[in-house]
DNA sequence: TGTTAGCACTCAGCGACAGAGAGTGCTAAC
DNA sequence: GTTAGCACTCTCTGTCGCTGAGTGCTAACA
């Protein structure tokens, strides 16, 4: 729907004014504050005007507007203008992704943490599939009696390893045999993107070591376990800072929804599915009734081609939409950039 | 401090009566509600002994008495009787650890959670010190230009691991022999326990991979390093459930305490060092101000001889001391002993 | 026809106030 | 040493009225 220009300045200048106050914004105020070059009267009308269309909504009949989801949907489509991350964050997001990390549970929950501080909002981050990043090299160490490490580099140069069980009677050249047949079918390529044929070939080979190979397989896959993805949650308490969440019992329903894995990573899997760089979802558009007054900024990460990961910010409502953007997009960049490059 | 039996009495059935409604209780509901065979002025007059004794205080005039830190302090000492975990509670706490886990790391944030549902208050974890515990293997890794694996299995078959550098022209020879002569020194003991002679005979043997050795020992080691510690909270939510956090700025407070690691460290650090088993510390004895309303109670658990890691209950100072007591013996107990046993 | 000044009206928020209720300490009697 | 009785204290709750911010409507104006 379109609006004509004076409507969009009162509800840009709504929108802004809501975001740094918390407090619900009236004609006058509007008139003083911003060089709208009209009276209070004619806003008022305007008001009533983007009331009627869904824009605006009113908390009592003596109290200003505030933005409906409907204004924010308007504001961050149309509205709102582009913002860089300031050198001060850019720093920041530097001295993290500079470090030399090899875990990528640790990088991930630093960068969780990272976007929480620069933010001021939650972050939340889910780790990557394995099934779904290129394979540079595969190891099968042995442990002792009926156990073997299989250690898996990914494109990027992380490690990740799980314990196996296999046949205590597997020689060491056995053990040599297998790791070398997987690193064939495997290296260069994602479990994924393994055709059917692969696969079978894999499990002719490997048929005398069936468990091990289904362990294997599985833990390169987990797609059938979301459990199985790791979940980073930063700042959660920063949501407690909200006038938003100053009810009790309100931000602990949040706080209660944000320590369940299963919840961040359905939350995060949701929002804003295929979008091109940074999606956003607004209030109800999250489909957690806890979660009404938030909004969620999401981006998805990758490793080389492939789709691995999703990081977000949740916040209120009244969030600082055009910052969190950018540093949503500065860090996904900037952690796509270092799995795909490495340490 | 010795006390009347009756004090006791009084004392006993406050401090119970405080924990279960949060309210300050009366020499009238006292009478009611507990059988003490005398008369509300008789518990007045006790009351108010108490009082100027420390063991209680008074928010206001007119209002009943709360207990104050040394009455817990007395109660928790010399009144407060065992108490089993119920069969509900066993079960539960079987069900984790009867689950196959190889990795530490899910094991305690496992461990975390459960302490939290079981108890309703918030868990804390800190890892172990890969240093303190046993060591019955290392491998070494290859894994490409300049870097390997660094393998340990430790005393219950746990592994852990991280990414060293050497040097490029390592040949698969020579990492087998280093891996070898790690092997020779590390299986069996712990690194903490390594006499100056094992180190120099170490750095002697290994010489021209310093870096690698240094690297190796440092990953071993940590003791310089506390951040290394990795540390879990589990249930940080359930503060916002305590009446004596309704305030939202003063459980914003604790809750940025909590997700810093360094001070969850240092909390479970300080308490209770050298008790026996469980340890309780109650409110300002945590040196925190921001958790003066409330009371932890810790202990440590072990893999085999070795002290190695400290958990913990956080919640307010008006606890179900004995409930939780029984919690975390009876859950360091199954930890120490999945860790010493294994998997 | 769009804009603005003026005005009556609404309603949350705040402070003052009074009454209820829970609890205390003290005194005197048992 | 214990207890009943009583005056007193102080929080809590609800009511009331005022204030101030904000609105919508109307009528005048450009």
């Amino acid at each position: 729907m379109w609006m004509d220009e004076r409507k969009e300045k009162v509800l840009q200048a709504i929108i802004e004014d809501y975001v740094s106050t918390a407090e619900p914004v009236g004609s006058r105020t509007l008139a003083r504050k911003y060089r709208l070059g009209v009276s209070p009267a004619t806003i008022r009308n305007e008001m009533a005007d983007l009331e009627v269309q869904g824009y605006l909504e009113q908390p009592h009949t003596s109290a200003g507007r505030i933005p409906a989801d409907k204004g924010y949907r308007y504001y961050v489509d149309t509205l709102m203008e582009d913002h860089e991350a300031t050198p001060d964050e850019q720093n920041r997001i530097a001295q993290v992704f500079d470090r030399r990390l090899t875990e990528v549970d640790h990088l991930l929950r630093e960068t969780a943490r990272l976007l929480a501080e620069t933010t001021h909002y939650s972050a939340l981050v889910v780790g990557p599939r394995v099934g779904r990043t290129a394979i540079k090299g595969v190891r099968l160490v042995p442990l002792e009696e009926g156990r073997a490490l299989l250690v898996l580099v990914t494109e990027g140069g992380f490690v990740e390893d799980q314990v196996v069980d296999m046949p205590v009677e597997v020689t060491m050249m056995e053990l040599q045999r297998i790791s070398g047949v997987l690193n064939e079918v495997l290296r260069g390529r994602t479990v994924i993107s393994l055709s059917r044929d692969a696969l079978a070939a894999l499990h002719h080979e490997l048929d005398r070591y069936r468990s091990l190979l289904s362990q294997t397989l599985d833990f390169l896959d987990q797609s059938e376990a979301p459990e199985g993805d790791r979940v980073f949650v930063g700042g959660a308490s920063r949501m407690l800072a909200q006038p938003e969440f100053r009810n009790v019992e309100k931000v602990k329903r949040l706080m209660d929804l944000l320590e369940e894995e299963q919840v961040v990573h359905d939350i995060l899997g949701a929002a804003g599915r295929g979008e091109p760089r940074v999606a956003i979802t607004i209030g109800e558009e999250i489909h957690y009734r806890e979660m009404t007054d938030c909004s969620l900024v999401t981006a998805t990460y990758r490793v080389g081609e492939e789709t691995i990961g999703r990081i977000g910010v949740l916040g209120p409502k009244r969030m600082e939409y055009a910052k969190v953007v950018s540093l949503v997009d500065n860090v996904t960049q900037r952690l796509s950039e270092k799995l795909s490059r490495g340490t």
